[in-house]
DNA sequence: CTTGAACCTCTAGTCACTAGAGAGTGTATA
DNA sequence: TATACACTCTCTAGTGACTAGAGGTTCAAG
């Protein structure tokens, strides 16, 4: 058994945000010494650690909430758990996507100042203020 | 002289979020009818266009105030306004970055379970408890 | 038994909005 | 001129996933 510090160290994710998991419901409530601290075991030390990989994979606490459901129920069908892994797969390619389109429109009016002139000429101002000079929709 | 309704229609920025801008200080408090409600001209929106722009591109509310300001002094240097222009491409790059990673690793784990098993087996539960499967870091 | 790091709960703040309540205004039509 | 009703006003609270801080308590080492 150990402290929340502890956990936090090992896993590291913060010690408010543990807490936060847990109110979330993401982690059942730990238990706790005479003195109300939260003691953990393995059990929560994997758990945490579940969230966490899920989270750094860009999982919303809704979408972890239901992977740890379906986690729990080792007989089901996990067609759900596929599902949310594709949709969070197609979130992200989504994402990339439009980011591409920033990227090449950020470039394009970084090039067009060097910064050394005054703001009056500065075309990364006027390409804001105009659209019709970006090449393509964003 | 048009109201905010006509200014969300023309900009398509909401009519909450030009209410927003005003109250963050990206908009000059707009004039008002002897109801109280604002009305708008030309340079209201040419502003608005300009923060549409901006946050399309992903900039922070704070940057554009920094762009705004320089653009009102057209005699100043505009290095701040290229400044904060490459510092968002690299942004958007690092963002970009990150999101690959998330994508391929997404991919690798999306494709080792068609969903018609149990939960029991499915790998991308597997996948989510055991960081050790993944094959790069992330 | 003392010290001090770690822990507790609670509230509030972050960013860029979005939603809703309850009241007032503007304008087209009868 | 009266009415209807879409539009607008301000204000508060909620979103997601935390983060920060206050003010107080507990644990473990020496």
């Amino acid at each position: 058994m150990f402290s929340i510090g502890e956990l936090s160290r090992r896993t590291k994710v913060k010690v408010p945000t543990i807490r936060y998991y847990e109110e979330m419901g993401l982690l059942t409530e730990a238990e706790r010494t005479s003195g109300n601290q939260r003691r953990y075991d393995k059990a929560g030390l994997e758990r945490l650690s579940f969230i966490r990989h899920a989270r750094d994979l860009g999982f919303s606490i809704e979408a972890i909430l239901s992977l740890i459901e379906l986690q729990e129920h080792p007989d089901r069908s996990c067609e759900a758990a596929t599902n949310i892994a594709v949709s969070q797969l197609s979130d992200v390619r989504e994402k990339i996507k439009r980011l591409k389109v920033l990227e090449r429109e950020l470039k394009r009016i970084s090039k067009g100042c060097d910064g050394r002139g005054i703001s009056e000429d500065c075309y990364v101002l006027a390409s804001l203020a105009d659209h019709e000079l970006c090449c393509r929709e964003h």
